[in-house]
DNA sequence: GCAGACTACTCGGATTTCCAAGTTTCTGTC
DNA sequence: GACAGAAACTTGGAAATCCGAGTAGTCTGC
C-alpha cells in the first residue's frame, strides 16, 4: 500500500496556483492529471488492502474476473492482455502466479498450438467470489461519491478513453 | 509506455454489463475504478513518451516541479515524500537518479543534521522548463476534454480525495 | 508446397515501487 | 544531563511492470 499520509491542505490546488502564477499552459489538464494519479493511488491502496488476505493483487484479481466472465472460463493469454491492456510479458507473469496459487490452469488451444489458454479453476471461482465481496465492501476506495457522481466520472473518463483511441466511439 | 492496443468495443462497459447480470454490488464504483485505472495508464503513457527525450520519468518530473515551485528551490526529502505521496525509499531513489543527472544536488540542512535537502540546480530548472513544454503540448494525454470538463473531473476526484482523508475539507 | 512474414508466448534484464531493518540525530521528560 | 522514544534518511530484498530478443507455430502468395 502506498503511503496515504494526510496533508493539511490540497496539494493539487496549491500546485495549480503556482502553475497559473507562472503562466504555464493547461492548468486544467495538469490538475486533472495529478488528481487522477492520486486517486488511482488511493484506490489501489484500498483494493490491495482488501485483497491482501486472499493473496491477490489488483491485476491478478482483474485477470480472474475476466476469466470468470468469459464464456467458457478460459481465454488465450493474448486476448487477456488486450482486454486488460497489459504487456504480454505481464500476462505471462500474472498467469504464472495464479497458476502457482491453483486459481488458474494453462491448457492447450484446441486448434492453434501457438496459443495457450488460461482456464479458471473451481478454486479460482471461489476465490474470485470472496475477493469481489471484499473489494465491493470497500466501495473500491471511492466511498465519497454517490452512484450518480460515479457514473458522471465514468462518462468523463470514457470521453478521454475514446479520444485516446482506446475504442471507437459508438453512438 | 504500456501497450495501448485498441479494442473494438468498450471493455469497461462490457464488464459492467456482466457485473450487473450477476447482481454483484457497486457496479458504478467498479466502472469508475476501472476507468480511472485505465485513464491513468493512458496519461502515464502519453506523459512518459513526452518526457523520454529528456530522460525523465513522470515521478522525477513531478519531483523537479515541486522543487521548482518551492520557495528556495530546495526541500527536505521527507517533505517531498509527503507532498508527492511517495514512500521515503522512493524519494531516495528519485533524488539519487536526479542527482546523477545533475538536475538536483543534495545539501545539508542548516539546523537539523538528520535531514537532507534536495536543491534544484540551474540545469534542473532549464530541464523542468523544457519538460513542462513537452508535457503541456501533449495536453497530458487528456486531449478529449474541454477545460470545463477537466475542472469538473478534478472536482469529482477532489471529493474522493477528501473522503479518503487526503486532506481536510476546506469550505 | 514452400519461403517469408506474421502471431503467440516466454526468457533475461532494467526500472520502479514498496517494506523491513538499521544508523544517525534530535526531543522531551525526569 | 541522561535516556527513551521519535524522526529522517539509507540499505537490502521482494514484487510488478515493461522492453528486447528468442522460439515455436501458422498463414499467404507465388
Amino acid at each position: 500500500m502506498p503511503p496515504s499520509r494526510s496533508l493539511e491542505f490540497d496539494a493539487i490546488a496549491e500546485a495549480r496556483r503556482q502553475w497559473e502564477a507562472r503562466d504555464w499552459y493547461a492548468p486544467e489538464a495538469m490538475s486533472a492529471t495529478t488528481s487522477i494519479m492520486r486517486v488511482q493511488q488511493i484506490i489501489l491502496a484500498a483494493v490491495d488492502e482488501a485483497l491482501r488476505p486472499l493473496d491477490l493483487s489488483f491485476a491478478r484479481y482483474e485477470a480472474l474476473v475476466l476469466l470468470e466472465f468469459s464464456r467458457h472460463g478460459s481465454l488465450p493469454l493474448g486476448k487477456m492482455g488486450s482486454r486488460l491492456m497489459l504487456h504480454p510479458t505481464s500476462v505471462t507473469n500474472i498467469v504464472d502466479r495464479l497458476e502457482r496459487q491453483g486459481l488458474v490452469r494453462r491448457a492447450a488451444h484446441p486448434t492453434d498450438r501457438r496459443t495457450t489458454l488460461a482456464r479458471i479453476t473451481d478454486q479460482g471461482r471461489a476465490v474470485v467470489a470472496k475477493a469481489t465481496d471484499a473489494v465491493s465492501a470497500t466501495g473500491f476506495g471511492l466511498g465519497g461519491l454517490t452512484a450518480a457522481e460515479l457514473d458522471h466520472l465514468t462518462a468523463l473518463l470514457r470521453k478521454t478513453r475514446i479520444a485516446a483511441g482506446d475504442f471507437p466511439a459508438t453512438p
